[in-house]
DNA sequence: GTCTATATTTGGATAGAC
DNA sequence: GTCTATCCAAATATAGAC
């Protein structure tokens, strides 16, 4: 055998770990989920849990990394081409925004972002910059664009921006909530969809 | 000594540990405020607890009692009054709002809210009815009003309700977080009378 | 009503055999 | 890499003296 055949047991235990974590982690947040509740999900015994990971902090510092790691993929030269169309680049944000809501990782990553919050400071520093900034970032030039080109009413891009997100938001949350839950989402879906139809009527010309 | 005439040690000690309960179970979330941290911050053992609380649940439920029995004062008068006011009605609505985001025990109650959501049921189905619903119930009522006078334009008013309402919780979502890290929140705070210009002046006709 | 003492459980983490 | 055994700390809760 030689160095380079190096033979692991159960070689995606690592692997396994860091999707059983996600889901316990985003159901029943950092303390609720114990490393005996990840090792028994798991299959193995707690003690084996740190041949993979040196600690708890490190099994949901690895989690935590996908949490914002999956953002918007808008680039530079979608945003303005995509912007001299108005509304369509409101429909797209959303829909792009309500694919995130409904896929089942960033489903849970959104959870574990709720629920640990207020409990990790990073946590909170990284909401506002990746999550918010970001997009008030895309969108205000998305509107400033819209400005320029007649396409929008006059107003601060910022502001635009402020209010059509926060809205996106606070849907994604009611679902998130909702379907924790195992209730029909099926009329809040919509809402996206209604949010582009009265959002365009508030700023077009 | 009469019956009437009992005296008793401490008389304080079940609203103490109340009050001691809002804080830690904000700042820490229900599994991080143990009893021990509310029983030495009450100033008395932990056994001690137990004379005025069967068990950990009852305290969180005593204090869970209050998060959503702060309400709006709108009195079904008030509305229709206010609503022929227009905008003076968003206003009067969002500075009340306002309030609730800065005030001390609201921002408590509003905190263990957002901890909690994800971990208690119950919980989650009061935020639909109690905060959700009764804003969203009250802010349509309003925005039927003005359309039925002429003062906007024409569109559903629930829709308008669950626009303008989204925007403010996110706003005191963000204030919260942000005063939560004894962060200066003073640009964050014109937010809300920027939200009723701008969407003002979304609806206006 | 509060205290000391104690029971019991749960959770994070390590040692050493295989 | 996984297992058994074990340790240690923290947390909920109770019993009984004062």
């Amino acid at each position: 055998m030689s160095e380079n055949t190096v033979f692991q047991k159960n070689q995606g235990t690592k692997e396994k770990i860091l999707k059983v974590s996600k889901i316990l982690f985003s159901e029943l947040g950092y303390k609720g989920a114990s490393v005996r509740k990840i090792a028994s999900e798991v299959g193995i015994r707690e003690s084996a849990i740190y041949n993979h990971y040196k600690n708890k902090e490190e099994i949901f510092l690895d989690v935590a990394k996908e949490i914002f790691s999956s953002p918007f993929s808008f680039e530079k030269e979608d945003i303005k081409e995509l912007s001299l169309k108005g509304k369509v680049f409101l429909h797209k944000y959303t829909m792009h925004y309500k694919l995130l809501t409904f896929d089942k990782n960033n489903e849970s990553m959104f959870r574990i972002l709720l629920i640990e919050l207020l409990q990790n400071k990073e946590l909170r520093e990284q909401f506002m910059n990746e999550f918010h900034n970001k997009n008030i970032k895309v969108l205000s030039e998305g509107f400033f664009i819209m400005m320029q080109n007649g396409l929008i009413r006059s107003a601060d891009p910022m502001i635009i921006a402020y209010e059509f997100l926060s809205t996106l938001f606070y849907i994604r949350l009611q679902i998130t909530l909702m379907r924790f839950d195992s209730m029909s989402t099926t009329p809040l879906s919509t809402q996206f969809e209604k949010h582009v139809d009265f959002f365009w009527e508030s700023i077009k010309i």
